[in-house]
DNA sequence: ATAATATCAGTAAAATTATATCGATAAATA
DNA sequence: TATTTATCGATATAATTTTACTGATATTAT
């Protein structure tokens, strides 16, 4: 019976965050750290990060913590940073570009080799050293180079053709940036990167503080 | 005794979702949409839709559901959509022009009237139609326009003094897109806008199930 | 006018996620 | 060497979030 112990989400979050902090101890020298002064470092219960460690299967000793290196390997190893993915990204337009641009993700194990366009102009140019390819050509692209991830830059209206191209294709992942839903078959794992879903937390959260501290009550 | 209800973040992250379909709904002449369409829609229970509905303090009606206009409205609302704020941007390189450029924050009421830099070559030009200002102003500046946002793009080092002189300068919210936790005042809401979260889950999640669907068997 | 049906709203239950507690253990100190 | 202390790992509790259930109600069809 297969027994892969799922990660939850919330766990998976943080995890970035421990190896950047971490990375930045390393650099200072520091060796060894607790769950302790992680917590203190990012602002979270120390029971917290020692669960959020145990996914890792990464064991500690008392008094000491961990061993730094091992940790950050370790962290790693989980979220598969040290494969490398290949993938595309479609929809060369100003978020793409940015995407295109930021160096990273090549950190993170995401190596994006080529950006899909539909656009002629666009088509056969480089942005930010990657090649700009034919839109019609990705299906096949994808199934030759055995691409498993695919990066949707496109426009809510065509994200789901994109989506389905790519899967033609093979891709098993798919980060979406457009706001759309797209349905997909349950082998392949979709993840939405939405700014609009992150600046809503800000701006409803800023609201709250400010009702809040001006002591205005709210009907029912 | 002040009692706003605070809206969980699961909630608040999936509003924008129903607002996106909404629109599009709207856009097709429906007048209006049941939960349970919502949920299918969305890939979510209809029972979760209708909850988080209730949030909004919006009341449908049975057999009909809500009214497409009115429901739109009340999420925008609840998100402080309806309501612009001036934000600050700091940091003008690639991930910072990249959100200049991207329309689709002013739908969300965010305008985004300046961005700041420390590097003299940048200061005095304009990217996307948003000038580019100098960085010892910053503090200066969110004072005299009653900024409450910023927004940081700057590099990771660097960003908890950055946070500093925006909370110097009266902000009561950031943006914050640096891998660093940066501490503030309570008063100060900080939302963490970053693509390597989101990358790990998608890099996780494409990896337990390639291991689950080989049947492979971890250890313990 | 009556019956059938889809849906809402409220409550209850389950699942997930976070926090608290406690004994065990390695290091530091007296 | 004995004692103190910080921390781990495991278990238990609490909080949050999601899902399930039930009765009420508006619309549609007969």
């Amino acid at each position: 019976m297969a027994s892969i112990k799922i990660t939850p989400e919330p766990t998976i979050r943080r995890l970035p965050k421990y190896v950047h902090l971490l990375t930045i101890l390393k650099h200072k020298g520091v060796k060894s750290v607790s769950s302790t002064m992680i917590a203190e470092s990012l602002e979270l219960d120390s029971t917290l990060v020692r669960k959020d460690i145990e996914a890792t299967g990464i064991v500690g000793r008392p008094k000491t913590g961990f061993l730094v290196d091992k940790l950050i390997m370790a962290l790693r190893e989980h979220l598969n940073w040290n494969n490398e993915d290949d993938a595309f990204l479609i929809g060369a337009g100003s978020l793409g570009a940015a995407i295109l641009g930021y160096k990273g993700f090549r950190e993170c194990g995401l190596n994006i080799v080529a950006a899909f366009d539909n656009n002629p102009a666009k088509i056969g140019t480089v942005i930010k050293n990657v090649p700009v390819l034919d839109y019609t050509k990705l299906e096949e692209h994808c199934r030759r180079m055995h691409i498993h991830i695919g990066i949707i830059t496109v426009p809510a209206p065509v994200a789901q053709q994109t989506a389905d191209a790519l899967i033609r294709g093979g891709v098993r992942a798919i980060w979406n940036f457009s706001p759309t839903q797209i349905a997909t078959p349950q082998w392949v794992v979709v993840e939405y990167a939405q700014l609009t879903m992150s600046l809503a937390v800000l701006k409803r959260k800023l609201r709250e503080t400010e009702l809040t501290d001006n002591s205005i009550q709210e009907t029912k």
